[in-house]
RNA sequence: GCACCCGUAGUUCAAUGGAUAGAAUACCGGAUUCCGGUUCCGACGAUGCGGGUUCGAUUCCCGCCGGGUGUACCA
């Protein structure tokens, strides 16, 4: 029984006793007393006052003096202007604890059978470069927004699009085949997904070039740009692609299969992963055949180049284009495609697309389409829309070479997890495996956090020396403290003192512990907030909210030199408590938390 | 132009329509020699502007101002 379930029974039964109505769960609003009060909850009782008909002082003085006398929960109570304070007795919080402790995953509801299905596509890179710091927020927030509705009893699929094919992938493979002297990743000692970059930027220098040249023969930029003969090239290299050209799809396969071996190390040390891969070279094809069925039924028309749309005015939007003059497919083609095919892979209850907000239009559209398809899941498509992630320096512009990638961030992270400790002497008298155990935990500990408890839809600003401080709201932070509590657990068995399962006997708390238990007590509200508005922010602030409560209570009581046996079995059991959740709540995170550093 | 998103201390972030708008960081002052140094306390400092709804607005609505994104036969 959680005390977000205790509180609101007890005040509507105190209603409904008073004066003989029942209220609704939004006509009461229960609050966290603000500090500088007395009380732990707090009732507003503006919302009441057409049910009891008294001024707001009356009402609340009312309710209080009511719940103080009939309700166990309720030691005493005081009432400020319309609010009404209650304080919650110290054995309810001896118990709560207690019950906190005795189920293993508490604030978890395990996964029923019938429980409906989410699907989250996350990641979705293109084949063409490596991952970089955009990515890094996307992959972490799908992940973490994946373990979010596991943890409120969700089946989870977690899925990927891969961008596999297009004129951008044709861009790379045609600079590869032009200037690559048959380089390979063994041959160069790169990752695979950062040869092909090299490649993709290369193609990108090499037209600027061609460019140029023809501006100087005196072609405007329009007319050099239709003479391109690169571009050219890899526009007939996209259509022997789709044509299914022997060469060019071994080409394709080839150098598609060095990134993926890239993609999947970079996801490996970032610790996210998948249940199903979609690949757009396999998707595309349905969604033209999709677009030509919706193009015979009449919900799209063609113009005289032979180019297809959909006429979206009457939405408020515009025409948009959904297969080119020369058949080949865009986008919205292949995302089409791609929704039906998991539709009939799955029975999905609801599609999470974690994509930037840069998109929000293309959702719009893509939930019309399948709408106007006939396709009845189109409408409730939920994108979850991220903002940009920017650096201090300012935006990160892959033209000026500003771009953070992926692989290089984290090995920095990490580096300079391990610079740190070693300053601060954490890392003395540990093996060469733990220390590197330890600075990866922490390092990539610090970039996760410090990116997950931001609102998720809000731009952020990633500043990479403050995300890794010891101090403050980072992820370290909140390691350390993790492993000091571990260190006091330790102590305590070193001590002979076991940790009890049970406590025996009734202990008076001090503010600072009944706050503590309090917020233990809400951990679980706090993860279905967080999968019910699917905003995982919520939960880097309620650890580091009770990390902070902690380090208060830990400053001001000790642990193991108290003397009263009852007491200290209380402090035990609250700090070990406290530890638990805060692994929990990492762990939504993909956080690893040490237990000593 | 049109559409969507965002404007909160110097900076980075909080705040189901609720009380005196919270933290962190930076700077200044103090405590703690302890189970673990990275702990604790205090001071300083903010809702872009103007209306409206409400008992009550950072939050909802309208209009400005500022920033971002989109509006591509790119993905």
């Amino acid at each position: 029984m959680q005390i977000e379930q205790i509180l609101p029974d007890a005040v509507s039964g105190a209603i409904k006793e008073l004066y003989g109505v029942d209220a609704g769960a939004s006509q009461i609003t229960l609050q966290k007393t603000r500090k500088e009060f007395k009380g732990h909850y707090t009732l507003v009782t503006f919302p009441l006052l057409k049910i009891s008909h008294k001024s707001p002082e009356q009402t609340a003085g009312e309710i209080g003096a009511w719940l103080a006398e009939k309700s166990p929960v309720i030691a005493e109570y005081n009432v400020i202007k319309g609010f009404l304070n209650l304080t919650i007795s110290s054995r309810v919080w001896g118990e709560l604890l207690q019950t906190i402790d005795a189920v293993p995953d508490y604030g978890f509801t395990p996964v029923a059978e019938d429980a409906p299905l989410y699907m989250v596509e996350y990641s979705s890179p293109n084949t063409n470069k490596p991952l970089h710091l955009g990515h890094v927020r996307n992959n972490l927030l799908g992940h973490a927004l994946s373990e979010v509705l596991r943890a409120n009893g969700k089946k989870v699929v977690k899925t990927n699009i891969v961008n596999d094919r297009g004129i951008h992938i044709c861009k790379s493979m045609l600079a590869w085949q032009k200037w690559g002297n048959g380089e390979t990743p063994e041959s160069t000692g790169k990752k695979g997904d950062h040869l092909i970059g090299d490649y993709y930027v290369l193609f990108d220098k090499k037209y600027k070039e061609e460019l140029a040249a023809l501006q100087a023969q005196g072609f405007t930029k329009e007319e050099a740009e239709a003479r391109s003969q690169l571009m050219e090239e890899a526009r007939e290299m996209l259509r022997k692609w789709e044509a299914h050209d022997a060469a060019t799809v071994n080409l394709w396969k080839m150098m598609n299969d060095w990134v993926y071996a890239g993609f999947d190390e970079t996801y490996r040390q970032m610790g996210v992963s998948f249940d199903k891969i979609y690949y757009e070279s396999q998707t595309y094809l349905a969604g033209k055949e999709e677009v030509l069925r919706g193009l015979k039924e009449g919900l799209f028309y063609q113009k005289e180049d032979g180019s297809v749309w959909a006429d979206l005015t009457s939405y408020g939007l515009d025409h948009k284009l959904l297969l080119r003059a020369d058949g080949t497919s865009v986008y919205m083609t292949q995302d089409i495609g791609t929704a039906k095919l998991r539709y009939d892979d799955y029975p999905i209850d609801t599609m999470i697309y974690v994509v930037g907000n840069e998109q929000n239009y293309h959702f719009q559209v893509l939930s019309i389409l399948l709408d106007m398809l006939g396709f009845e899941f189109g409408k409730g498509l939920v994108h979850f829309s991220y903002g940009m992630v920017e650096l201090p320096e300012g935006k990160m512009k892959s033209r000026e070479g500003t771009v953070v990638d992926a692989d290089d961030l984290m090995a920095e992270m990490i580096a300079t997890a391990r610079e740190t400790s070693q300053e601060l002497g954490k890392l003395e008298g540990v093996s060469e495996e733990e220390a590197e155990a330890i600075s990866r935990m922490v390092g990539l500990g610090a970039l996760k956090y410090f990116i997950l408890k931001v609102d998720p839809k809000k731009n952020m600003t990633f500043n990479p020396k403050e995300s890794i401080d010891f101090n403050g709201n980072t992820g370290p932070f909140i390691q350390y403290t993790h492993a000091r509590i571990q260190s006091v657990l330790r102590k305590a068995d070193e001590q002979g003192i076991a940790i009890p399962k049970k406590l025996e006997g009734a202990v008076s708390l001090s503010e600072k512990e009944e706050g503590l238990v309090q917020l233990l007590s809400e951990f679980a509200a706090v993860v279905q907030q967080a999968g019910s508005e699917y905003n995982v922010s919520l939960i880097a602030n309620y650890v580091y909210e009770l990390v902070k409560e902690y380090n208060q209570f830990y400053h001001d009581y000790p642990i193991l030199k108290e003397e009263n046996s009852a007491l200290r079995d209380f402090r035990l059991l609250l700090s070990k408590n406290v530890a638990r959740t805060i692994r929990k709540g990492m762990s939504l995170f993909g956080i690893d938390v040490p237990e000593r550093m």
